[in-house]
Parts: C-alpha cells; structure tokens; sequence
DNA sequence: CGCGAACTCAGGTTTTTCCCTAGTCCAAAT
DNA sequence: ATTTGGACTAGGGAAAAACCTGAGTTCGCG
C-alpha cells in the first residue's frame, strides 16, 4: 500500500530534503512538489494523493486556507500540516480547517514516521510540541521582537509616532489634525520612514508596528 | 530540581510498576501512592506536588473529579491523566478538567519522560494517540472564537485570498496580475470585504489579517 | 427555471499617495 | 563664526489608488 504524497512549503530546501526523507520510506511515494498554494490545489485535484504535506505560510494562499479546500476538491486526501509555529493562533485554525494532522518542523524524524503511519491508518496525528495550545486556545503571546526594535530605534521620535497612528489606522488627514501639521508634512514623515525602514507600503509597516509592540494586532 | 510525584491508580501491581519506573529517572522523587480518588486529593492537599500522576478509572472518586478538584486545593501541582482510553468521551471531559497532560497507559516509556519533561517546563503535553480525539472535538466546537475564526468565515474564499495578499503588502495591481484579473475586480473584492469585516482601512485590514492568523506579523 | 451569491469588470470622480523641491531651526563639526 | 547636516516643516504636480455606480456571467439551490 503506497502512499502517495504531495508536497507543498515554498522554500525549495525544505522540499527537498523532505522529499529525501520521504524517499527513504519504502511505502512513500511523492507525487509533486509546490511552492505555494495555488500550485498545490491544483496538483491535489489532479492527482487526488493520499496525502497533502502543507505547510502553513506560503505567500499568496496560504496553507490554511489551503487545507479549508482540499475537502471539496478531493476527499480522500488527508492534510498534514508543518509548520514551524506551535502558538494558538495557528494551531487552533488548522485543526478547525479539517486537518489530519499537525506537525512541528523541528520535529524528529520518528515524529513524521508516526504521523503518517496515523494517517495510513485513518487516524490523526498532532504533534505534542503543540499540546500547549491545544489546551490553551486562547492565550496571547506577546513576545518582543529585540532585534526589530533596533531598527525602530533608526527613526526619530516623530516618525515613531507618525507611524504609530499610521499603524492605528489614522488617516493622513487625521494624523496631521491630530499633531497640528499639514497633511503634506505628515506625507513626509510617512516617506521618510519609510525610506529607513526599507519598507515601502503601508501593510508592511503596520506588520513591523505590530512586531515590535508600537501596536497591538487586536484592538478595535 | 527535583520533580515531586503522587501516584494515584487503583490497581496495586501498576502502581509499583509506575513507582519503579518513576523512581529510575533522577530528577523524580514519588511521596505517595494512592489507590482511589479522595485518599488523592487529601496527600495532594497535604503534600503539594509539582505533579499528580493520576488513573482515571478508579473506584469512589473518579480522576476526572479528582482533577477538576485539585487546582483549588494545590494550585501548583500539575495533573498527568494516565488512561487506558483514546476516546472523545474520556478526553475531551480530562482537557476540559484542567489537566496538563494526558497520557495513555500503553505509551513508551520515552513518553513518560517527555510528558514529565515538558510539565517541568510549565507545558503540556498531550499524548499523540488521543489526537484523534482532540481533533474530532475542535471539529464539533467549531462554533467558538466569534471574535476571530468566525469573522474571517464570513468572507468568501476569494475575499480571503485578495485579503492575504493585500495584509502581505502586494500593490492592487500585482494581486490583478498574480490572479490574472482586472485591477478593478480586485478592487471590488476589498471593497466587499471592507464591507463584511466592517473594517474601512488598510492597516485595519492588516491587523486583522494578522490577529486571525492569515498572515504572520513577522515575514520579510 | 428563476434567484441569489459570488465573481468579474468598466467609467468617472474623488482622494490619497508619490516624487521633487525647499524653507527653517538647531546642534555639532570645522 | 561659518558650514554642514539632520530633523521638521510644507507645497506643487503627477500618479495611483480608492470610491461609486452599474452591470454581465456563472453556478448552485429551491
């Protein structure tokens, strides 16, 4: 009974040396590789696997959304997910999404050997590395990012600020009524920031806010 | 750091056999055996463990009414359920008991040690057999988490997609490009989201996008 | 078969952003 | 004392994006 397995992680070194490690199974056959989402549906309603490999953040689609599909576009595959984040915010998401399995990727190699050896077996495998979240489903992480603060540190006080409502979701107009300026000095300020932060749009700057706690992702 | 242990199963030859084990391991000292649920909870009150390893089939008492009892009367000690059974009935009851660990009788011995280990670090650890049974009742509790999950239900699986590139930063333009649709669809699409979110900024947006885990605060 | 929901897109208007330039102030270096 | 440079301020004009309105297609469901 081969197991016919697709793999989905967009670093190209993962795949490959899951591929290998897969390989050395003798039941295990992998089918395809792909680097995101997209590809990955596309090969499972194709080849209808066994198996679905995924892992979570890959750019476009990503692997949650990913796993909510494979039901519909073919049922007798079973979602393995991989995923190097064992927080609740992710874990609880992917059980939800209808997985078999979530799996942590520093996890040893007899940790895959019995998750698939589960799902063979019609089972479902979590990996205990996540045990914690699964009991805890809602618990806040606010861990400190101490190497992105240091490029917080890059910007002056102003543009500390500036950023910061821009992150809240303040309009450029708002912000300058706000601090009593012109909206086109605000304009700058924005710019400027920008420019030190090498960042060059605005989701990407409320994610670094976020990042280094000038924001929290979940106020209202 | 010694780890101090009571015991509690009912049957006798388990118990020394559970002793024996525990008592090969250095960092473990057990300071009691029980052999039925209140005579547990009374050594667990006296002498405060750091854990109770606990049998849930017991006569009188129960250990899933053990549990549930003890934070009250030794908030420190930390629960290990030790059962024989993998189904929902027995699990989902044990998670919900406040336990911080649930093993199954048959597991290796390494599990023990891992399950001990992971309870000295604060964590839990859930053993890989019951998975199954966790994830059936994630599946069947999918109406929780009104504030994140369910939010990002209401978009449809498009809306999620478009959502996810635009909190990853991409310009209207490249998502049209990436999906080979118009600017202008796009466009259409994060309007109707904005609308279903009720969410009428981009940083909104990406706070969001963020908090309910469809794209992670830290990628580059 | 109609109906609604999802998905698609266009035209036109308004708003925001982007790029370039430029002034003042102040502190540190020369 | 003068210059240099960073921070802060701001405007004009071009470009982009968002907003509004309207509308065609498809697909599943009653």
């Amino acid at each position: 009974m081969a197991m016919r397995v697709i793999l989905a992680d967009d670093h190209q070194l993962v795949r490959a040396g899951l591929r290998s490690l897969l390989q050395s199974f003798a039941d295990v056959t992998v089918l395809a590789e792909c680097s995101d989402g997209r590809d990955a549906l596309k090969r499972v309603e194709a080849m209808q696997p066994d198996v679905l490999l995924l892992d979570i953040t890959m750019p476009g689609l990503n692997g949650l959304e990913v796993a909510r599909r494979v039901p519909a576009i073919s049922p007798s595959t079973k979602v393995l997910v991989l995923s190097m984040h064992v927080g609740p915010e992710y874990v609880t998401q992917a059980l939800r999404a209808g997985v078999s399995g979530y799996l942590i990727k520093d996890a040893a190699v007899e940790e895959l050997r019995l998750a698939l050896d589960a799902l063979a077996m019609g089972k479902a495998y979590l990996s205990p590395a996540i045990s914690q979240s699964v009991l805890h489903e809602f618990m806040r992480t606010g861990k400190e990012d101490p190497d992105a603060d240091s490029q917080l540190q890059k910007l002056t006080a102003r543009q500390r600020e500036i950023l910061q409502l821009l992150a809240e979701g303040h309009a450029t107009r708002e912000i300058a009524a706000r601090l009593s300026l012109s909206a086109k000095t605000v304009e700058s300020h924005r710019s400027q920031l920008m420019d030190r932060l090498d960042i060059h749009d605005v989701p990407g700057l409320v994610r670094f806010a976020i990042r280094v706690g000038l924001v929290s992702a979940d106020l209202v």
